[in-house]
DNA sequence: TTATTAAATGCAACAATGTTGCAATAATTT
DNA sequence: AAATTATTGCAACATTGTTGCATTTAATAA
């Protein structure tokens, strides 16, 4: 976790850091705001600079369900500035509304004859282990 | 299409017409900036207003693809208030950037053990039947 | 068809979200 | 340690979306 940035060949700034510690912390996605709410002060330009390059150098993925607001979350696959690779569903809670990550047996495949496809994002929604009693 | 309107129950007034009209002239999801050009003269509230009546009653649905801006198509299937059934996936062309709703032979299915999932929006993206050469 | 009622519209003001240029500062490289 | 490069903070701005309220229009009932 914490040679992420190195890895990534990004500078390693105090700011990074303790955004990256953010995401680290919370094995789920989340939204912009609770990063906000977990930073003691921040600038506001830096943290969307902060996320631009995370999500261009592969070290978080922006997952946005029917237009509310996005949420992130670490990429644990090996993702990088040309794309990402995941083979993991997003699902949201209708009751929680929590977004996670969530790792399937089988990741579906779709064949299209006329069309090329090159990534597949799978979106659920209904009720997680916590909220299905 | 003319009285998808009444069937929602809703007032049809000379700006809801002209607003579905656009969309239904559109063989593919569209952004709101797109409604806006047809549009020879409007007020934003009342677009915004109208978009979200649309949503609500299960006219139109909104596709937002990786954080980019929302686009919008109309509903073939039978949607309502309570929800929509889509049986079609969302294909974003990286070439022409144009989103659309493509029929699938077999919809794929998913389960979770510990999850209940009630609905699969599912995501591609690639190169669309005119990029694709 | 007209009067009544209910809903939609337009306006102005505001709130939230995101962007840009530039100077100051901090991290990396030599 | 100095030079270079990248990041940060600030201010200003742009875009996107929301709200209250008065006005207008559409739907409903008489």
């Amino acid at each position: 976790m914490s040679n992420i940035l190195n890895n990534k060949k990004i500078s390693e700034t105090p700011f990074r850091k303790e955004v990256l510690a953010i995401f680290d912390k919370y094995n789920n996605a989340i939204p912009l705001s609770v990063v906000e709410k977990e930073l003691k002060e921040f600038n506001r330009t830096t943290l969307y600079r902060t996320i631009k390059v995370f999500l261009e150098k592969g070290i978080i993925h922006e997952i946005t369900i029917n237009g509310a607001v996005s949420n992130y979350a670490i990429c644990k696959e090996e993702c990088d500035t040309i794309g990402h690779h995941h083979q993991h569903i997003h699902f949201k809670c209708r009751s929680c509304n929590i977004i996670f990550c969530v790792e399937v047996d089988r990741f579906p495949s779709i064949n299209l004859p006329k069309y090329k496809i090159e990534q597949l994002e799978i979106q659920a929604t209904g009720l997680c282990e916590s909220c299905n009693v």
